[in-house]
DNA sequence: CCTACCGATCGGTAGG
DNA sequence: CCTACCGATCGGTAGG
């Protein structure tokens, strides 16, 4: 017979990954006390500890949690079969919505996973070699052919640039909302696509590189 | 009659501000001990603080000295009398290549900002927005007429995304060099420009945004 | 330029 | 024997 886990134990569990969170993208994983995240949450810090083993499972939780849902929104766009241009713009539009739900989230994913343990790190760092792989397959579709094949990893990360750039300067409260610009974003991506695929000059030499 | 310091003192000086903005872009300002700083230069820690008065000052030492060399390259570009497009590809480039030289400043720039006191965050921020400014004075431009002003801005900073993105994933010792990478990113943001200009729905939305 | 320390705070846990 | 907490303090280390 075993008595459970008070019915609150998992929402006060959200809430501190939340708080903690917060307190991650703000100062940093190293720059955040555990004193800080109990404090942020109401609690004494002995029951922040019966919530979370310690401190590094926080940062586990909430940079795999983030990869986690990104790498379901890569499937969910995948699953609808849209031809590569409107799939690529798709998944750029569900990302800039994921990133501003979760943008503290999304922080501490490209600031502080240096600070996982190799085993943790290596994980989170597999979700996002997916969900870059998912995108490099959209734009190698949009490019056809093997001579600019090596840029398509490339051109993929600038996108990558693009958005997750978005957070640092992007008001929470501006009229500019992120869902604005996921259409600016892939305008412009597709846009130069075509500008890139048409210097043939780099191409060749781009291929030279390639195959050397 | 002033013994003056020792002939080595600036350069030792310089080494220590290196190996510092190394252990910053590593394990974060946060994250990064006096003591491993002393390690890292061959030095106790009494020696290290002979040269640099407190953790606090190596920080704004690195932030700030980048970003001056941010600025001295905008001013030298723009000295220069180009064409607007020319002119801000030279930028593209010449800031591509201070990102390679600079690295771990760079990253000590965009990811420790915040942990300086107010007055030197100011003023390296104040540092930023000059060199924002004459990257946006550039696209606007290259973009004439007032309805679509409102996102010379955003677009600027989706180029500050492509280009301060490219440090966490090109590898230092690739086939693919930052200074290959300069006109893609240039090739992509120029292309691109196009595409978004020609969106004439948006434009007019956006101006109703920029009017209210 | 060294050892030896300081006030404080770190992440984490003791007894009750 | 579980959980949900408290005030106090653990062993070590931070910047200086």
């Amino acid at each position: 017979m075993v008595r459970g886990r008070s019915p609150t134990y998992d929402s006060q569990r959200e809430q501190i990954l939340a708080q903690a969170a917060a307190l991650f993208a703000q100062r940093g994983y190293p720059g955040t006390s555990m004193n800080e995240v109990a404090e942020a949450c109401g609690l004494s810090k002995p029951t922040l500890y019966h919530y979370v083993r310690d401190k590094h499972e926080l940062l586990v939780l909430i940079t795999q949690g983030h990869i986690d849902r990104l790498e379901a929104v890569v499937h969910e766009v995948t699953q609808q079969n849209l031809a590569p241009e409107p799939r690529l713009r798709r998944m750029i539009l569900r990302f800039v919505e994921e990133y501003a739900d979760a943008k503290n989230a999304h922080r501490a994913l490209t600031e502080d996973v240096r600070f996982l343990e190799p085993i943790d790190r290596e994980r989170v760092l597999a979700g996002e070699r997916r969900v870059v792989a998912a995108f490099a397959d959209a734009v190698a579709e949009i490019r056809p052919g093997t001579a600019a094949a090596a840029m398509d990893k490339p051109l993929t990360m600038l996108l990558f640039g693009m958005i997750n750039w978005m957070f640092t300067w992007m008001r929470p409260g501006g009229t500019l909302t992120h869902a604005d610009m996921a259409p600016i974003v892939a305008d412009l991506f597709f846009g130069g696509l075509g500008a890139v695929r048409l210097n043939r000059k780099r191409t060749r030499r781009i291929a030279r590189v390639a195959l050397a």
